[in-house]
DNA sequence: TGGAAACTTTTATTGAATAAATAGTTTTTT
DNA sequence: AAAAAACTATTTATTCAATAAAAGTTTCCA
């Protein structure tokens, strides 16, 4: 991929991260120095321009589980722990709490970032039954797991709770794998 | 407390439960057949009403949580996970979906509720405090347990994920309660 | 006394009109 | 060739008056 499209998808995350979804094409070109017309020579309109950064975002951490997946040096289980956090951990520079609010706003854009959690969530899937299968772990329903670790990184990231101790969000994260794994420990 | 008292609040909850916050005061006159002027005469505005129902509501939870703490045949495990589950098995018959709903169209009764919400968590927390004093369950950061259980409660109301399963809201507390308490036993 | 309904006043909703912002294009400049 | 700036055509936001709904009060009647 060429670097100009890469700058360009990365100021789209910064000024996300700055500003929600209330930034212009106008920013971006001033962030970068360039003009619009650069942009709109890379990307037909606003939309393809989002719809491309996210597939540039998720694409890294499709890669990073793959790497997660293939390595033999770890059991199973450590696999699924890490394939859990892979996502959060890759998204690092990512504000994830306005990728909630853009629920409303942006229903397309949010859709299609769901679609690839989702996606996402069935390799995780996989590696549960398969844990199941071989009699690793305790046989939960998987909505099960899934929705308690969905609904806790949620929490995590929408609440102020946290602010005032010193637990960080990864910290947090991490702690909550690890309960979970333990629990479902056969 | 008189019965008519508790006949309007009751309506109150049905009322909200098939509506969500769009009922009137005549919905709930016509409900229960009687006049406003009678609902007037018991509280003083619509506000009065919600604050006593909800008040009202958390009392029972109040009530079968101290039978649970006060139940000598349960171990402390025991006791932490029956209260957490108290509070939406009390509400049986409460929408909770519709109580997230209400954050910011009746921002003040959803503030009251949260502020319930809390103060029912503290007795928790002291039983989980006991509990790590005690070397029963692993030395977590509180906020991440109660996190965890939050968002997944959350998750579990307002995700349609489950309808298509099996498994229902009930099965999927109780499961997760079991993972958490199992994966936090030290 | 309390229900039914009529009535007033406050609050919420709607929609048209206007103004502002911004996507996307074209022109000018370096 | 690409940035900067100017431009236009849409979209989106804002305002405000008209309308409707609902809270709360009063009157009437069984």
């Amino acid at each position: 991929m060429n670097t100009i499209r890469k700058s360009i998808m990365d100021a789209v995350v910064d000024l996300f991260n700055e500003k929600g979804m209330k930034f212009t094409m106008d920013d971006i070109s001033k962030k970068l120095h360039i003009s619009k017309k650069t942009i709109y020579k890379e990307f037909d309109d606003k939309d393809e321009l989002f719809y491309a950064t996210v597939d540039y975002g998720f694409a890294a951490i499709k890669q990073k589980e793959s790497e997660i997946i293939a390595d033999d040096s770890l059991d199973l289980l450590d696999k699924i722990s890490k394939v859990i956090v892979c996502l959060p951990d890759n998204y690092r520079n990512i504000d994830f709490r306005q990728v909630y609010q853009l629920r409303e706003k942006y229903p397309v854009v949010y859709s299609r970032i769901a679609g690839k959690i989702e996606t996402d969530w069935e390799e995780t899937e996989k590696l549960l039954a398969e844990a199941m299968e071989k009699g690793l772990i305790k046989n939960v329903p998987i909505p099960v797991i899934k929705l308690t670790i969905e609904g806790a990184i949620e929490k995590f990231l929408s609440t102020q709770e946290l602010a005032g101790t010193q637990v960080t969000y990864e910290q947090s994260l991490n702690s909550m794998i690890d309960i979970i794994m333990n629990g479902l420990r056969a």
